[in-house]
RNA sequence: CGGGGCGUGGUGUAACGGUAGCAUCCAUGCUUUGGGAGCAUGUAGUCCGAGUUCAAAUCUCGGCGCCCCGACCA
């Protein structure tokens, strides 16, 4: 007969400070969120997982409604042709393409080969910029056509040679806006506005404190004036960009004569956005949180707020626990708090740990003893805190420990962040800071783009943003060259 | 595209050139159920092709596939 009190159980998820790489992984595995596919670098996100993403697309679509954008749809293809019309954006795209250059298969000894060459190949999107803006120049006409706001929920492609689960895969999901305005004045305000919808929905739904800036010429995306991005930061001190919002100006606009008609009956271009946030915040999500018990999902964004587990073993036992149960689950429902009752065969200790490591915020146990005395055990998942609370006290007790769990993990968040941003003044300073803590360094640099890929090439650490509190109009002297730098800049490794 | 490594049940692994074994998962039954249950029974495997040999998971060659490092990644 083997002890079970003394079996030391093993923790199949290796430790943060071990193999932070590992880690990650592993947490995805027995979090159940997702599988690997027989596409190299696509990935298949398992129902568990999907359920974070239908999540933060429910958060999203108001935020986008309130800003006056409609979801749309536009071809999964794009013609080559559409891809050449704008410099910039051929350059950054072209070399991770997947091309579709035939329609059909033919057998040939057995084998099944591509037949029936297309005249003009198509791309699979690697995002729509073109495709919606040739629509958009059929659309508008006139002044009074505009600002035109829509946005679609799809997938892209980007054959990435080097992948991870979540954070860089070749086939993702997404939402990309796109809008086009009369004014640079109106586009530039949507950018800005934008990206505020990203960091209010990282913060106060994710529980991730994210800096907000603007990307450094070399970082920004291809064909825009310039970026607005949210960067995060993992608990190894790594930067994830983690949503972004494009000032087009009217590269595209010119490219696809998107143009309308003024008030003057003048031909004018359109001023033009861009933004989107990907499954890859969904890595955040994991690597921000996420503790070496497993996934530690913030209450706003769980499938599940709460998970029920009854604990019964004879049928008397199990009628008045399941009594319980019921009453419980009615509470909930009418407080909208989400839960799942883990009624499953198989003993509660198993059910602990697996719900420990899908991340749910809060666990209630039921069993006889608690029947009788009128209460509960709950245990909170982010510091394991075991509660004893009585049946009146329930509900009240559950929203306070789910608002203060997203409480600590935001605190949290920033202040691994704010504790691992450093200020230097110069070259050597950076570099040792860069060799020996993990995290940010925020000092000046220049307007050239050789200084930005010395310093990368010499330390690793590539330009995250100019933060929009305090980045902008802050003189100094670059700390490569020397020259005159008109702003201050956050570096670091990043994801 | 360069450098390295690896292909054995669904998963993880073992076997000097000589009976393919262990763990886990799955299935069935009984006993269990407040922190990863126990026993019994059962299903299931050497990537493909050629060669050497009495004999190949093992050696050789070729193919295919996968992983890691680098290049690449608004």
């Amino acid at each position: 007969m083997s002890n079970n009190s003394d079996k030391k159980v093993e923790n199949k998820i290796t430790s943060r400070s071990e193999d932070f790489s590992q880690w990650y992984l592993d947490v995805i595995k027995e979090a159940d969120l997702s599988d690997s596919s027989p596409v190299r670098g696509c990935m298949v996100i398992k129902p568990y997982g999907y359920a974070i993403w239908e999540k933060i697309q429910s958060i999203l679509n108001p935020e986008f409604k309130k800003v006056g954008a409609q979801n749309a749809y536009f071809p999964l293809l794009i013609p080559v042709s559409f891809l050449e019309k704008e410099a910039e954006h051929v350059e950054g795209f072209a070399k991770e393409c997947a091309v579709v250059t035939h329609h059909r298969l033919e057998e040939k000894d057995g084998k099944l080969i591509p037949s029936g060459e297309l005249e003009e190949p198509f791309v699979i999107r690697p995002t729509s910029e073109t495709i919606i803006y040739d629509a958009f120049s059929k659309w508008i006409r006139s002044y009074r056509d505009l600002p035109v706001l829509v946005n679609q929920w799809c997938n892209v492609m980007r054959w990435e040679l080097r992948t991870r689960p979540f954070l860089r895969t070749v086939e993702f999901l997404w939402q990309e806006g796109h809008t086009a305005y009369d004014t640079k004045e109106g586009a530039e305000k949507n950018t800005l506005d934008m990206i505020e919808v990203y960091r209010k929905f990282a913060e106060e739904y994710l529980a991730i404190s994210v800096v907000k800036g603007i990307k450094t010429e070399s970082e920004k995306f291809a064909g825009a004036d310039y970026t607005a991005t949210i960067e995060a930061m993992m608990q190894d001190g790594k930067a994830l960009q983690s949503g972004t919002s494009h000032m087009l100006g009217q590269n595209f606009s010119k490219s696809f004569d998107v143009s309308f008609l003024d008030q003057n009956q003048e031909k004018q271009y359109v001023w033009q956005t861009s933004w989107g946030m990907s499954t890859r915040i969904i890595g955040a999500l994991i690597m921000a949180h996420s503790d070496d018990k497993g996934l530690v999902l913030p209450p706003k964004i769980a499938q599940y707020q709460v998970v029920i587990i009854p604990i019964c073993g004879s049928d008397e036992e199990k009628k008045v626990v399941f009594e319980k149960v019921e009453k419980i689950k009615a509470d909930l429902d009418k407080e909208n708090i989400s839960y799942k009752v883990d009624d499953r065969e198989g003993r509660p200790g198993f059910k602990f740990f697996e719900w420990e490591r899908k991340g749910v915020p809060l666990r209630l146990e039921i069993g006889p003893k608690d029947v009788a005395k009128n209460s509960v055990v709950i245990v909170e998942r982010l510091q394991g805190k075991k509660d004893f609370v009585e049946d009146a006290n329930l509900i009240s007790f559950i929203k306070s420990a789910l608002e203060g769990m997203h409480k600590t993990l935001f605190e949290n968040s920033k202040n691994f962040r704010e504790g691992h941003t450093y200020e230097v003044s110069n070259y050597e300073e950076f570099k040792s800071t860069i060799e020996s803590k993990i995290g940010f360094v925020y000092t000046h640099l220049c307007e050239d783009k050789a200084c930005e890929e010395k310093i990368k090439e010499e330390t690793g650490a590539s330009t995250r943003c100019i933060p929009l509190d305090g980045g902008l109009n802050n003189k100094g002297k670059c700390i490569y060259c020397g020259k005159e730098a008109n702003r201050k800049v956050l570096l670091g490794k990043a994801y």
